[in-house]
DNA sequence: CATGAATGAGATTTCATTCAT
DNA sequence: GATGAATGAAATCTCATTCAT
């Protein structure tokens, strides 16, 4: 077997383990059940230490994350479809990819690097410079950016608690709310 | 020493360490070690276990968020301006007792029962009731009443994350800005 | 039993393993064996770590071989009566305490610290400065006292290493040869 | 490569990395880093086990520092005149050749094979014939030969120790000390 | 010959929990 | 009630060795 698709294997089943039972019991016991290994030292093999494996999975899943939203929203036009663009794309990714969404944020809240973390980074930056960029264009009303980027990302978060528990979820009507809802938010009031 | 008043004070230093730490470094150790105490057997003495330490301290932090974001809402007349006095009582906790927050929150969240989150359930049931009042009454739009509940609720925590890198953060215009969003997401539209 | 008590044992069957298997195979395993401890664990209980352990060897045996060589060379009056003296007193503790003096040095070697190696000093200074004070006497010759010094303490390890092939040694013999060795290379010659 | 120009490349980063890091951290994997080998399989292949890798490294270097001695010693006449070259040769090698006299010692120290240790004969046995010889022909005094070797090769191996935090040593010094030492050590005295 | 993935044992350390005092 | 020593499980990590390619 290839390294690459070992270590792939590894992360896949890290991700899996994150998410059903969440970052502390995240053990390279269960891990290496989980992938089927025979032993954990194959994944200290593969990985100098738990946390190069806890970075390749954050790293992964927002590489991952990140091309999926701008796929879906590099080509439309207008803040406003932009920021419906975005809010779908995020809902999408959250139930199409559970797991990895979760497993990424659970990482990302238990293992605070010593800088801004960089997953936050990856939500806010280019959700705030977008609602920037409507209110420069007079599309969007005088709001704090970093406030509303803020709710619209915990918004996500929301729902990715709310399938938890409820996994068949209609996400169209979901997807459809929360458009509705920030779009009232942003607008510019006539 | 009285039973309750040794209970407190372990519920408390586990907060505290919690809040510093996280949930996965809350070891009986360093619990003790922020009470003071000289044992970690004494903590086994007043729990049967760690999980019902963790059930007294969501038990204990939930009790006092309830009773104080009713106390903030209870005497307040309209849908509208009790969502406005619920989202401003709920910035408030965040910030006066944001440990307290922040541990429950990790406690939720770390070690999820079998049945529904009661945490979840605290913040959601009475919201979603309340959106679900105004719109019988007229002053909200059409919304998805749970959907919405949990943007809110979400919103907060957006909150708390935001107050762990900056602790200085201006209270009042975040309260603002949560308002006046929530405000134009519900308020029916002429 | 008292945490003395604990911590003396763990030493002792420390001193023991280190000495019979060398500081390589001296695992925390091996030593609670050999101290009749149901496990590893409470070797952690009494020591921060293993270096901390290895440390206590140390300490303890060095204060217990300083006390030994002073109580032999302290009331000895003269340069040359007290080197005598001394390499009696080396000899002597090598072979009732030998253990104890191969798991010192053992570790020593092991565990180098960052600054000098205090067994050496221990083992180096006071020699060099009896000699030192010989030479002003004028009854030792002009040599370099730090290269006889660490010659003298080379052949009290030379007779280490001959004890774990012969433990039957004849040591008056031992100690008068060496003795004699450096009364000849030390005494003015007329 | 041919086998034996690849055993050889082993061995030497086995004795650069004993002689850097000591036995115990000398394992397959720093010994193929300091190689530059991709495997420590490739240890595996050419060495049956570990100790087979270390006996060579005895032997090695134990060949080498045998014809280096002897051939400073063979055409030197008379026992005083050879004692002083034997001395001159070891403090030499032990300059000259650090490493590998460390790693050798450090070896045979670890892993003490059933009968006598080859590298203690090696050093005493020719050195106390030469002692022996010295006595026979009247030019020695009386003394116990094999303490008497003993003695002068622990004075060598205090030079190695000394050579590890003081490596610009004066040798012609610490050469002219041990050989005016052992010279007053050894003669008839008139 | 060489590679590098795989294995399984063993190391130190942390931890919740128990229990005699 | 309180103490603190003891226990044994579990965690991460290192290592020599094996083996298919």
């Amino acid at each position: 077997m290839t390294e690459q698709a070992r270590r792939k294997q590894i992360v896949d089943a890290a991700v899996a383990v994150i998410a059903a039972e969440g970052y502390a019991k995240a053990s390279f016991g269960r891990i290496a059940k989980q992938a089927g290994l025979s032993s954990t030292g194959l994944i200290s093999y593969h990985f100098a230490n738990k946390r190069e494996l806890m970075d390749e999975v954050v790293r992964t899943v927002l590489a991952d994350f990140t091309e999926f939203v701008l796929a879906r929203t590099d080509d439309v036009a207008g803040p406003a479809a932009q920021l419906r663009a975005f809010i779908a794309a995020n809902v999408e990714f959250a139930s199409e990819r559970r797991t990895h969404l979760v497993a990424m944020l659970e990482v990302a809240r238990a293992e605070p690097g010593d800088g801004p973390d960089p997953v936050l980074e990856a939500d806010l930056r280019g959700l705030a410079d977008l609602l920037r960029a409507g209110q420069r264009l007079g599309e969007f009303r005088d709001f704090d950016a970093d406030v509303m980027a803020m709710a619209i990302r915990s918004a996500r978060d929301g729902l990715l608690l709310k399938l938890r528990t409820e996994p068949d979820l209609d996400l169209d009507v979901y997807t459809g709310e929360l458009v509705t809802l920030f779009d009232l938010a942003t607008r510019r009031t006539p």
